[in-house]
DNA sequence: TCAAAAGTGTTATAGGTACACCCATGT
DNA sequence: ACATGGGTGTACCTATAACACTTTTGA
């Protein structure tokens, strides 16, 4: 039970015989959360942004803002996102809502947790006025952040491991070209698991979503490996 | 862009700059809407009220109710499911949100649509002022439903589907005593799929999940099926 | 010449598919 | 006797796991 209602749960009856005036359940907004999610140099990281006012004034969040009245969610979240990074057209998805009563200290906010995967390469940071202050934090040593937050960080890598063999996702966070060793690092990153290469390998070249190309890494102390690239997605 | 807003995309800022005020965002309902899932005699079947007022008065409905102040989503969907259908600690999960801008016409109401599997059996109907009339209704002929509710019901059969092999649900659906014959006609009414019969048993019997009793079916005109109970979950 | 990562082949095994067959019961 | 669904065994095939090996580069 909230403290900053006047209402009971003994008070009310179900569904078209409210005991409260209609208008006391329009008293809701809607935000959204996003989870960014890097991946440089063997690292996952999330973009985080520092409060520059109150609640939580100073500390780590996830860029999010109020749903404005006339755009949808999905909306709300790329506006966000696009604002922040000078993105468009980045993979995004929902992840879950998030409703809890006392969620948010200034009346009953409820977020939609989305979560998108984008290319550190292609970042170009864009300060605001409200993001004084934003950086990649990594993964496995993310601050105590505000709100419910580091909850929707949780929920949102755990939807991108259910998903990232059903749906082939993870290709966002590598560049344009990229190595068979680079997918199998960034898979065993996010999957915290190690495979082997050789069936690795042989596993993903079959399923046929790469195509090769006649182009090879160059600089490399070692044998330098064939470059591929993403096949434009028919499913 | 919807009529019944003011505010236009070009008059905003995003985050702490907001150019309307702040009250303006507060103005949003949350709803849950259930899909009530049953399982009878070989049918999918989904529980659906007639609507007693407007909008949509008169149309056939998801359960749902909105958001109260002092509950949260998981709570409210409980308290629509248990009004409706008497039963408490049914299984029941979230599927999405909706926040389509004008999917309500009374307002904003963003919904988040739940989905539950009631075994039919055990569901004791209990008409209510706000549910003049409720109904099963087979899965595949379905009426044009109100507000958006028949792309919710796409939506959870299609989690339900996506669920079914991974964390073992369905059996919700059956009696508390089931042959392994009624088990494999449910999932492949739910997965619109064949199963080998000897495959399937198979697989299921090696899953550990199933207790086998030492009880038999009664008066059915071929040979009798061994009684299973599911296993009180683990994991 | 060495380290380091690319890239390939071979074998064993687990799991899945297809299908044939027998069993127990009511009518 | 037969129809109906329960229940089981086997042979085959494919996916994948384990591991050994060769190749190409920079230092």
């Amino acid at each position: 039970m909230s403290e900053n209602s006047q209402f009971t749960k003994n008070s009310v009856e179900p569904y078209y015989g409210y005991s409260i005036p209609i208008n006391e359940f329009f008293r809701c907004a809607l935000s959204v959360d996003c989870t960014i999610i890097g991946y440089d140099k063997g690292d996952l990281k999330i973009l985080l942004i520092k409060r520059g006012a109150e609640p939580f004034k100073g500390q780590w969040a996830l860029p999010g803002d109020l749903m404005y009245p006339y755009e949808n969610l999905d909306q709300a979240a790329e506006r966000v996102l696009s604002h922040l990074t000078g993105l468009e057209d980045v993979y995004m998805d929902q992840v879950k809502v998030f409703g809890e009563v006392n969620r948010h200290p200034v009346g009953r906010v409820i977020t939609v947790g989305y979560y998108s995967l984008v290319n550190i390469q292609d970042y170009k940071p864009k300060a605001s006025a409200w993001a004084h202050q934003l950086d990649w934090h990594l993964v496995d040593e993310l601050p105590e952040l505000a709100f419910d937050h580091n909850q929707i960080v949780t929920a949102a890598l755990t939807v991108l491991k259910e998903r990232i063999w059903k749906d082939e996702i993870g290709f966002e966070l590598l560049p344009e070209k990229f190595t068979l060793g680079q997918i199998q690092a960034l898979w065993e990153t996010i999957l915290q698991e190690k495979f082997d290469k050789a069936n690795f390998r042989k596993k993903l070249l079959s399923s046929q979503s790469l195509i090769p190309l006649n182009e090879n890494q160059q600089n490399v102390s070692h044998r330098p490996a064939k470059l591929y690239a993403l096949c434009n997605k028919d499913k």
